[in-house]
DNA sequence: TGAAAAAATGACCATATAGTCACTTTATAT
DNA sequence: ATATAAAGTGACTATATGGTCATTTTTTCA
């Protein structure tokens, strides 16, 4: 977490340094993200840094829970209950991560790559915690729909959970391979993920993904 | 490609060489794995690589194509019509890909990392060609079992390539999580991917993906 | 105004990396 | 045995990286 001298900063330098600094990790990865080249972007010397910060790690993980905020914002107070059944439901969560996508692209698209990310060594941790969160809350929102007979009760609401989990996690990927989105592209400019075009293009992925999840997932009438 | 002094290799030392680079790239990504580490540990001279190899992607590239070439001797006698429907087509596609695991673990490890890594900037125009051509091969099979009846023909046929993509590129992640096979510890220590156990975890991933697959594509009875 | 505290600096360190090339060693063929 | 060609070498280059710390600059406040 960030030192003293760091909470100190004068508003305008810290949004500064916090934004030079999400559009380095939102387009490289954790190991490939170099501190000294967006050191020499902001014209500030490279001992700063660990005036502010411990080392990269902590101003990773400072990032990355400031992000994590800011999203929660938009989508915890989209409620099931406000739903029908768990499809519009969950058409709506996208709906809000493509205004908080619009509102903070540079938030929007650090989270979104840091997700594409599996493998970095140093990272390997805190990205099976956020997994694990991930399914766990996923397996409860099934577990309901299992309940009230919704969804097919044949298969481990994991293996549901970690589907759903799948087919979200590679919108990106598909939005790329079907509706030629080029994601990475976004990424490096700061772009948006999914945003211009209105999200249009997520949302009609979305809708396609839909689609499949409703009929592989849901109770079928015999 | 290799140069004249790689192909007049002793083809122990030959083989010495390859095993050592598939071990390397199996458990890093391309920019992180380090010819000068495999250069000690086979106790060849550095200069060595560059009397066989033009650089670092082209001896990569020869490995690929290598692996990929023994893989397809595997897969490629599977044929759709000697199966009564696409999934139990799909199943002896794994199955063979379990021999091929058991039989070259490490090359099924190369090609399985290198699958996960989209998005090593030098390798990613290589991954990108692998990417259409296997959607491109997916979307012939399913058209064929759309034209026969067999699948539904509300969603795009691309759309339905994807999802089988998603899914079997995420069996792993799903074996880790669903089962707690730890493949990451496999890759790095050259063990099969999937094939130790018989294989019969994988096996039983992928009758549980086939289960929410198989419903999500095939065509319902009305 | 001046002393003490806080913040900013950048040369420097240790440690990686891919790739080069003048040179030596080994194999082949006459 | 000798000459030529092929193979192998490893010190070296150029270029990164994250992190350190003695020193200087700026801010604070009495």
């Amino acid at each position: 977490m960030p030192k003293k001298t760091f909470e100190n900063l004068a508003l305008e330098k810290r949004k500064k340094f916090i934004d030079a600094f999400l559009k380095e990790f939102s387009s490289k990865k954790y190991d490939d993200a170099s501190v000294t080249s967006v050191v020499k972007e902001l014209g500030i010397a490279k001992g700063s840094i660990y005036q502010y910060f411990n080392n990269k790690l902590d101003l990773f993980l400072f990032l990355k829970s400031e992000c994590e905020k800011v999203k929660m914002q938009y989508v915890l107070h989209v409620k099931r209950e406000d739903f029908p059944d768990f499809w519009t439901y969950f058409k709506a969560l996208y709906e809000e991560g493509i205004r908080f996508d619009k509102e903070h692209p540079l938030e929007s698209n650090f989270l979104h790559n840091m997700m594409r990310h599996i493998d970095s060594p140093t990272i390997k941790q805190f990205h099976d915690e956020w997994f694990d969160q991930v399914i766990k809350i996923f397996s409860a929102f099934i577990q309901y729909e299992v309940d009230i007979g919704h969804f097919r009760n044949d298969i481990p609401v994991k293996s549901m959970a970690f589907f759903i989990y799948s087919i979200s996690i590679k919108i990106g990927e598909y939005m790329a391979a079907i509706h030629g989105v080029d994601i990475q592209k976004n990424l490096e400019s700061g772009k948006p993920v999914f945003g211009h075009n209105k999200g249009e293009t997520l949302l009609k992925s979305v809708d396609e993904n839909i689609l499949i999840l409703k009929q592989a997932i849901q109770k079928q009438t015999p």
